[in-house]
DNA sequence: AAGAATAGTGCATAATCACGCATAGTCAAG
DNA sequence: CTTGACTATGCGTGATTATGCACTATTCTT
């Protein structure tokens, strides 16, 4: 019954977060030192912690990429979608970081004979179950907010894989002030993907339309193709398009 | 009758997830003992496993290396303690892949200053929740199994980064025929680990000493220190502390 | 700092397991 | 149809593993 219930124990403490040894023995009509043995075997489970009196298991551990998956989620997703469509069979294509490419990764799970080149940790793992799909990711430093790798030994990286295109989410994306970012180390990785994509292809929420970040990462030029949920009366649209910017939205998100 | 019951079992488990032997005696009309053997021959198959008191059959591809994150996790979770010990504040160590090394990157969660450079993914996250600990990821082809970096790419990351002592789990420790791993691309990588490592600490079960996988990946005289729970009397033992490799166990598992 | 709650541990008991052996089917050749 | 070899199944046994209880150590609360 051992394993079993461990099982169980770990459905229960996701589901609720979090559980009092009481609680759990109640439920699963053992002692509480049953209890507390399996709970020391779950050590080293990701998101599970021990407590005095009880235990919790969040989702993961929730990085704040992981929280803001579920802000806009539905216009996120039509997003990814829309992006997918650039991606043909056998491409080999870089990814970027960003709750909005971890549900680009989300819809490639059924891809054939992609190779994806990424220096995210949610896409990643979002892909590790996807069995037509190869996996290149990128050394270097972990931002742990982002779950992203940054800094010099991902540049080398980048400029040792080729890939065909790449998709980036950024911060900010203005006509004027071009591409950015926040978040200076993150910045530099990102200008060394816009210098590298032979086609960028660039995600971007209609918020983002306009807005200029600390950090400028290239300029709007460089973009080969904008996704965006904006309708075509958005005024910085207006103006990217003016600049030459060929811009796509997704099929229900026209009359945004 | 056996190949439809076998067949129906794993109707069973795949639709419950889980079920107890007696569940299934029960709902298929034999005996105990034949479930037991059914069981024994359905090993292998797929997000099948087998624990005391019954089996799941998870329909989700769970990498193998978390399955056996359970097995043996008490043995496992003293090793890694035991290697943690090796480790001072301010250090820079390379962590390997393998369910063990995910223990001990679970040590390491209140460690201060340190910098870990790992190519496992379960490391990774599992520190990402860390404050005190750097982290630098090793670029490279994810192997989807173990969850883990390899290749070219990654064994150029390793050379680029400089560390003081590295830690990893083989398949084989062997007096006569060294270091051995199964899959020849992560034995390629694990070489260049063995090769750079100024210190090198392998953690190995009992059960893997002696044992000899098809890949060599180093001789034990790389080896400064092996972490394992096989007590002084196993015979292998003896025959690596001729060669001279100095060899600790955790401390309750003296008494093996 | 004291009291209460919670956690860890050794031990006896109960559950489960693996193995050997006997029985009952199953199938093919004669 | 019978015989004999083979397989599957059930049962019993000793070994292994898990569990609950009682007790001690630790941690939290006030």
């Amino acid at each position: 019954m051992k394993g079993v219930r461990q099982r169980t124990l770990q459905e229960l403490l996701r589901n609720h977060g979090q559980m009092t040894v009481r609680q759990l023995a109640e439920r699963l009509q053992v002692s509480e030192a049953t209890i507390r043995r399996d709970l020391q075997e779950l050590q080293g489970v990701s998101g599970f912690e021990r407590m005095h009196g009880g235990a919790t298991l969040s989702d993961d551990n929730e990085p704040p990429v992981m929280a803001r998956r579920r802000e806009n989620a539905a216009a996120k997703m039509a997003l990814a979608m829309r992006a997918r469509e650039e991606i043909y069979p056998g491409a080999t294509i870089f990814i970027g970081s960003g709750s909005t490419m971890g549900f680009l990764a989300e819809c490639l799970l059924d891809s054939h004979e992609l190779t994806v080149i990424t220096n995210a940790q949610n896409v990643a793992l979002r892909l590790a179950s996807a069995p037509g799909v190869n996996i290149v990711m990128t050394g270097g430093a972990l931002r742990k907010g982002e779950m992203s790798l940054i800094g010099p030994i991902t540049e080398d990286t980048l400029r040792q894989v080729p890939f065909e295109m790449a998709f980036m989410s950024v911060q900010g994306v203005s006509a004027s002030a071009g591409l950015s970012n926040a978040f200076a180390p993150e910045a530099s990785t990102d200008r060394v993907v816009v210098n590298l994509a032979p086609r960028l292809i660039v995600v971007a929420e209609a918020h983002k339309l306009g807005r200029v970040a600390p950090i400028s990462i290239g300029p709007v030029s460089a973009v080969d193709l904008l996704v965006t949920d904006a309708g075509p009366h958005h005024e910085e649209v207006q103006r990217l398009a003016a600049a030459d910017i060929r811009f796509v939205h997704p099929a229900d998100a026209v009359r945004v």
